[in-house]
DNA sequence: AGCACA
């Protein structure tokens, strides 16, 4: 580049070569969809960019001596073909790792699992009596607390471990009290505050 | 679908 910088290519007009590096590539070109998976595939490009215009000396001189010589004279400029450069750095972005697979996932999907759970469809006259009867069989059953807000009771069911609840829902699901007069109850992990938004 | 106490 030094070596024909400043030449003078057009002694008439005065013109001369100014060559400077180009700038960095910095053309962001993030795919609109890039999840964690992006699919590297620049072949559709590769074959277009053939005829694209890149040089601009071909301003119809007929004065483009090549000081090489004419032992290549031939090949230099109907070759001028590069092979498109591939610029498929590894972006560091990419190599992001999957995040994390929510293992907290649970039977009741959509719901954080926690110790306590939540218990509806309980009849009229449910007591806190009859259901404790029934949770008190189980491991870890901490208490129960009975609510009637309105109409129908709901329970809060505490138990020492998150899996003891978990067992004790799927296993007490839609099952029928003595005093259940509207089907099984409907049991759930009861809502915490603290849940991710 | 309905979620309270501490």
């Amino acid at each position: 580049m030094h070596a024909l910088n400043g030449v003078k290519f057009d002694p008439q007009a005065g013109s001369v070569l100014h060559i400077e590096l180009a700038r960095s590539n910095s053309r962001r070109k993030r795919k609109p969809g890039s999840g964690p998976y992006v699919v590297i595939d620049n072949r559709i490009k590769a074959s277009a960019n053939t005829q694209e215009t890149s040089s601009d000396d071909a301003s119809g001189d007929s004065d483009t001596e090549e000081p090489s010589g004419a032992e290549d004279a031939d090949a230099s400029n109907k070759d001028e073909l590069k092979t498109v450069k591939s610029d498929t750095v590894q972006d560091p972005e990419n190599s992001v790792p999957a995040a994390n697979e929510q293992l907290e996932r649970t039977i009741d999907e959509g719901a954080q699992a926690c110790s306590t759970l939540f218990i509806a469809n309980l009849g009229p006259n449910c007591t806190e009596y009859e259901l404790k009867q029934v949770l008190s069989k189980y491991p870890g059953f901490n208490m129960l607390k009975i609510r009637t807000k309105g109409g129908m009771p709901v329970a809060f069911a505490d138990f020492e471990q998150v899996e003891q609840a978990t067992k004790v829902m799927t296993d007490l699901q839609s099952s029928l009290l003595p005093s259940s007069d509207r089907g099984g109850m409907h049991i759930e992990y009861a809502r915490s505050k603290m849940r991710k938004p």
